[in-house]
DNA sequence: TCATATATAGTACGAACGTTCGTTTTATAT
DNA sequence: ATATAAAACGAACGTTCGTACTATATATGA
């Protein structure tokens, strides 16, 4: 019916793409449904179809929406944090702490649609491998600062360790929406953990019990 | 038009399924569709739909299928190997060797399974999720063997040494999907090695080291 | 050999899908 | 006050989905 202002329009199309997210990360980008997304939104199908133009844009939309949103409350907080060993620890920290508090019916909506299309070529598959793989590479490059700068081992391998630590979140994702176990992402800290500490020389073990210390109080 | 015999009828049981289980690994078993699947079976709808009487059967079929397959190819490969850190070990080993050459085009059918149905209520999540939760506490279960046993170090935590475990095998499945990493599980054997290895008391050690240069020979 | 059970095919149906179209409403600029 | 452009709507399109019926051919048991 009535047109809106130009902030109004973002902020319904802001509004659609949060629903868009957490309809995705349970039913999944594919059984994510444009007449069911407008019976969400409390519009009519065609009104919110116009928003987008098809159904794969959509799906593109949500999937950037989403990235933004990790841009946000992750990558963007980790930068005042010391690079080596402790913005490591801040990253899969700030990472685990998003998922545990977005509260999206299926978990990480990242895992989600990575499960979904990591065995369906096209264009939005390749747009999700890019952003799971510009953050795991992140991680590798987190680690080899560390290593570089005496925090961690030097027989330490950044692709295994970045491996780990990713395996680490993912499985604890799994852990709290499969098994529906509420101290998933409590398990997944501890493991982290224990996998930084047995990486870390002297100095950075130092370093990370002197930040935990600093925190706790 | 014809029928068929009994012998012949479960083998057309089984190839169905068998298409069934890649169909579902790549579009997930909710994007599986009774039309596609008969085409690609070389028959009618309605003959493929008479074998199983709704979709979430065909379903749940195939969960069964590719659950009998796990056991037939990982399970039961198992049971000869001594108890302890080296049925463990045997364990993992045959599962990624399972994945590996199991040759479906969306990787791990539990993975994938697993990560559609953990946000959405039903059987079919419970029917996932008690198998994956079984084979979970398997390898919970055998890293208490092995730990009472003085293979494993006390300090080591049956169920976050088997949440590492279980997390390395899916991260390797995602690298293989999602990044197309060739060495993916090349990549997850490493890490699960390291992992037992830093776990093992010097007597799991020996045990371990006997068993590879047996079989490398 | 005949009756029966069953595996398959054929056809049809209602619902839901993504998409298109023409129309109505309304905010903003002139 | 009026014209323009944007946003949303309702209706309909053709397609595909799962499912329900019916018919028919044949392997098997009596």
């Amino acid at each position: 019916m009535p047109r809106r202002s130009a902030e109004d329009t973002t902020a319904r199309r802001e509004h659609i793409l949060d629903l868009a997210m957490d309809e995705a990360s349970a039913s999944g980008l594919e059984g994510l449904t444009i007449g069911r997304l407008s019976t969400l939104a409390d519009m009519s199908k065609s009104g919110l179809f116009a928003h987008f133009g098809s159904k794969e844009e959509l799906q593109v939309a949500t999937i950037e929406h989403a990235q933004q949103r990790f841009r946000e409350r992750v990558w963007d907080r980790v930068d005042d944090t010391a690079p080596g060993v402790l913005r490591l620890r801040a990253m899969v920290r700030q990472w685990i702490d998003h998922i545990e508090t977005d509260h999206l019916r299926g978990g990480c909506f990242f895992a989600a649609a990575s499960a979904e299309f990591d065995g369906r070529p096209g264009g939005v598959r390749e747009h999700i491998m890019k952003l799971v793989r510009s953050w795991v590479h992140y991680l590798e490059r987190e680690v080899e600062v560390a290593r570089k700068t005496g925090q961690l081992l030097t027989i330490v391998k950044p692709d295994l360790l970045a491996f780990d630590l990713h395996a680490s979140v993912q499985e604890a994702n799994l852990y709290r929406q499969l098994f529906e176990r509420e101290d998933a992402f409590d398990l997944a800290r501890l493991a982290v953990d224990a996998k930084l500490v047995s990486a870390c020389t002297a100095e950075g073990r130092a370093l990370m019990r002197d930040a935990t210390t600093l925190n706790k109080r």
